[in-house]
DNA sequence: CCAAACTTTCACGTGAACGGCAAGGTTGGG
DNA sequence: CCCAACCTTGCCGTTCACGTGAAAGTTTGG
């Protein structure tokens, strides 16, 4: 009996809180809040009523951590993002609950759809921020402009 | 006696805090509560103790509005990106009491390093949100590749 | 089978970033 | 000079996003 032991070889390894959150850098108090918040759908339990998380809840942590960290996003405006993402997954579900290739056609453009309103949320903020940039790099030009002048008043 | 009402056609209008405020789209409790975390030097005082700003004042309102709402920055953040400005206010005043063309030159080419500074700050958080937003790019790549292989199928 | 290490829920605590109110002083038009 | 409409400094309240126990149950190496 050398090949009994391993239950099926699973999906992908289940990890527990403290270790799914330290894999994408929260904490596992992070994780559970956004669990009670709603940011993720309540997570598998073990026998014991552990929490155990696969490879495509750390995606989506570390999504939430990107967004909170990155973009500076509140929870809640993160919880927006991620409707369209749940929308994005009970599509998923429909998709393969049908065969009709008309049906699958008008899930996959609600998908393209939101994927674009996505992007273009954070576009925005990426031309926001742009917009600071060019301010700071107007600025330093008229620096440099007066450094030329002190020196070529110094020239002479 | 027509032309001596007017205290000296000052600089600029000094607006009052609730004016300020308004002028920026911020409270006044916000204001007061950035001059007392210390993002904003005490403001000029009237006879009777009011607040009173003028229009760099507005402008550094501007700035940290723009920090906070667009970038989503914390104020302690925001703090450290304002340092920098702090410095280069002092180097302005610095610049003025000097005619030292080698020491002018010098706070210039530190205000430039500083500008240089804060542009970085702020193309690193765009880096992290173009990468937010070529991801979100591929995946809507993937779903308009299905729809172009249904499409494919369907016409056969 | 036992202890150490992990987990659960519940509940209260905390720092950031203000909101709102009270009790007073200031300004400015009439 | 007066009064309505502003402002001042406290100071307590609130929301968000967690931190930090406490008390109890679960897992796992030895």
């Amino acid at each position: 009996m050398t090949e009994t032991g391993m239950p099926p070889a699973e999906s992908t390894r289940l990890l527990r809180i403290h270790e799914a959150a330290a894999e994408v850098g929260l904490t596992a108090r992070s994780v559970r809040y956004y669990e009670e918040v709603g940011l993720l759908r309540p997570a598998r339990r073990s026998e014991g009523d552990y929490r155990l998380y696969d490879e495509s809840d750390l995606e989506r942590l570390r999504f939430i951590k990107g967004l909170r960290d990155d973009a500076g996003f509140s929870l809640v405006e993160i919880s927006r993002l991620l409707e369209d993402e749940a929308a994005r997954e009970r599509d998923h579900a429909a998709f393969h609950a049908t065969a009709d290739p008309r049906e699958r056609l008008r899930i996959l453009r609600d998908r393209v759809a939101s994927f674009e309103q996505q992007t273009q949320t954070l576009r925005t903020k990426i031309g926001r921020l742009q917009a600071m940039v060019d301010e700071t790099e107007a600025r330093r030009q008229r620096s440099l402009a007066r450094i030329a002048e002190i020196e070529r008043e110094a020239s002479e």
